[in-house]
DNA sequence: GTGAAAGCGCTAACAA
DNA sequence: TTGTTAGCGCTTTCAC
């Protein structure tokens, strides 16, 4: 099969249609101004060409781009959740996504530096690990949308998850379930783990319990890590609610291997990520809601592009997923 | 701090250095035609507006546009690797890389149309699995390469890693190790399937021994159900080659339950990803070169897209990791 | 070494 | 309803 030279261009289609270009442009964008006739007869050229506008020119030419960049993290699995939320949502909201990587060889800085070479309308971080002044600087020239991560900077948007509501949640499921031996691994500098943190210690006093927090970070590592640190030290402990689903994986790992899990030991999550779901882990867990994330980063965008009022977005509630890794205290 | 209304353009670099817009041109594509002196104040001029060249205008101008479309699934770990390679691979190549995401609610064709619409000179498909003719025919309007995965289409390169010399270096790694009672947790039709499952057969019986294939698949689940049914129905056997390494995962964790790894069982999983390594996993593994699979995706656009004299590509050496998930046969 | 001018494929304001 | 005409921001050819 011969390899077409070059697709075909609008030219071609008006041409062959027997009409203008700016009929072609007219037909489609479905903007209003041509016959229902001239309508079909162009999309029939088009289709018999297997014409498709050119995305560059498109936008070079008009004034709202309607391009929306987006970092993510490609080793984070949560981040792909959003990702594929962000799809849905640009899509019945009219934007187009321009997807930018960040990798361990390729940072942060360098992900966004190439999205703005698109001139994107506004920029979508996912989890950012930026410097707040950073933000602030980068978000003097476009509009700048955080998702995932507790920031404060100016002209910043924040899309997240209400921690302290989730991290409530998963030790009143704990403490509802009878254990009053309930200990938090600790999320480090990660994003969300000062909240969660602090609203387990909140909820433990409130509860009459000593809170027993144990340092670990954000990776299956970090919770295999702190159960073995923890079953040396803290022995009599029930019930555990890791800062996310990665590091209760590793800790279930490790903790497996001498105590029962739920009968002798309760663990829950956070997230909700795929891995949480799998049946051989099955875990109890904090599900983010990304559907309504992504509505709120898109409104956001939104409205930040264009002169419709803003409002600060406020943090999304998470629910609690009930598995098989959670049971009563026996 | 008031937002700019709009990104400097090269025309204001042009003013401001004083020279005309094709010298700034000249100057940011490093371009001979400007001298040292003229070059210096250009890029002065430039750096002080925060100027950067627009993207889509300058493909657009442009007769090749060095923009290379790639698809990959969120929930792919691996693939996460290779995009991240990739990134690499076409910085020093001198392309571009346009990323459009796949995921259970947009489907590739989705994600290659978007591509499409950007006009990229080549697509490089990861793990894609269009059938065999829509590959073929997409391959007749720009250059197919279709990574990790072994499919034969007209005018699509495949770009991937030797299975049968992966599978054979682990079922020899097995059999080095002692163990004769060896079985194979399948992968039923994912991309690599095939050769793994015929070259385990094979290095067995050249070494006298009876292959056993466990029908599974390729995610954790598939792993964790095939531990019991090999448990139930071989109770004997002393070792283990699964497809992956997400299925050794879910295999691992169920068999740890009534068996001692390595001692009374060793695993073997198979690409290497990043959670093959994890220090509480610590799996022995047939690791992809993802380096070398992204090079040659590169190498092949290139040659495909230029005149360049083009050669099929040759199948990527695997490599066996020992890690602690194999022992000898006690 | 430098600049003028045409053009990439589209959008958009306006005239017919 | 339709066609004309200017751009969008850059590259590129060709004179100077």
């Amino acid at each position: 099969m011969a390899r077409r030279d070059r697709p075909a261009t609008m030219e071609d289609v008006a041409s062959l249609a027997g009409v203008s270009r700016a009929l072609v442009s007219i037909v489609y964008r479905d903007a209003p101004g041509a016959s229902e006739a001239t309508r079909a007869r162009v999309l029939a050229a088009g289709t018999k060409l297997g014409y498709r506008p050119d995305h560059r020119a498109r936008l070079l030419g008009r004034t709202r781009t309607r391009l929306l960049g987006v970092t993510f993290d490609v080793r984070q699995p949560f981040h792909g959740d959003l990702v594929e939320s962000l799809y849905t949502a640009a899509e019945s909201a009219g934007y187009e996504l321009a997807l930018s990587a960040v990798a361990p060889t390729r940072d942060e800085p360098r992900a966004i530096q190439s999205l703005l070479d698109y001139r994107c309308e506004a920029l979508i971080l996912l989890g950012p690990m930026l410097a707040p002044s950073a933000l602030a600087s980068l978000a003097a020239d476009q509009p700048v949308i955080v998702v995932a991560r507790k920031v404060s900077a100016a002209g910043v948007d924040v899309v997240r998850t209400d921690d302290t509501a989730g991290a409530r949640l998963a030790t009143e499921h704990l403490i509802g379930l009878g254990h009053t031996e309930i200990a938090h691994i600790d999320g480090a500098r990660s994003p969300g783990a000062t909240d969660r943190r602090a609203s387990y210690r909140t909820t433990m006093r409130r509860a009459g319990l000593t809170p027993l927090v144990i340092p670990a970070g954000p990776t299956e590592n970090d919770g295999a890590l702190a159960a073995k640190q923890l079953l040396d030290t803290h022995p009599t402990v029930t019930a555990v609610f890791t800062f996310n689903d990665r590091s209760a994986v590793g800790f279930l790992d490790t903790v497996r291997q001498s105590r029962q899990v739920p009968t002798e030991l309760s663990v829950i999550g956070y997230d909700d990520t795929t891995i949480a779901a799998l049946s051989h882990i099955n875990l109890t867990t904090i599900a983010q809601n990304t559907p309504a994330l992504a509505d709120q980063a898109l409104q956001q965008a939104h409205s930040r592009t264009t002169t419709s009022d803003h409002t600060t977005p406020t943090p999304i509630a998470p629910r609690l997923v009930r598995r098989t890794t959670t049971g009563p205290r026996l």
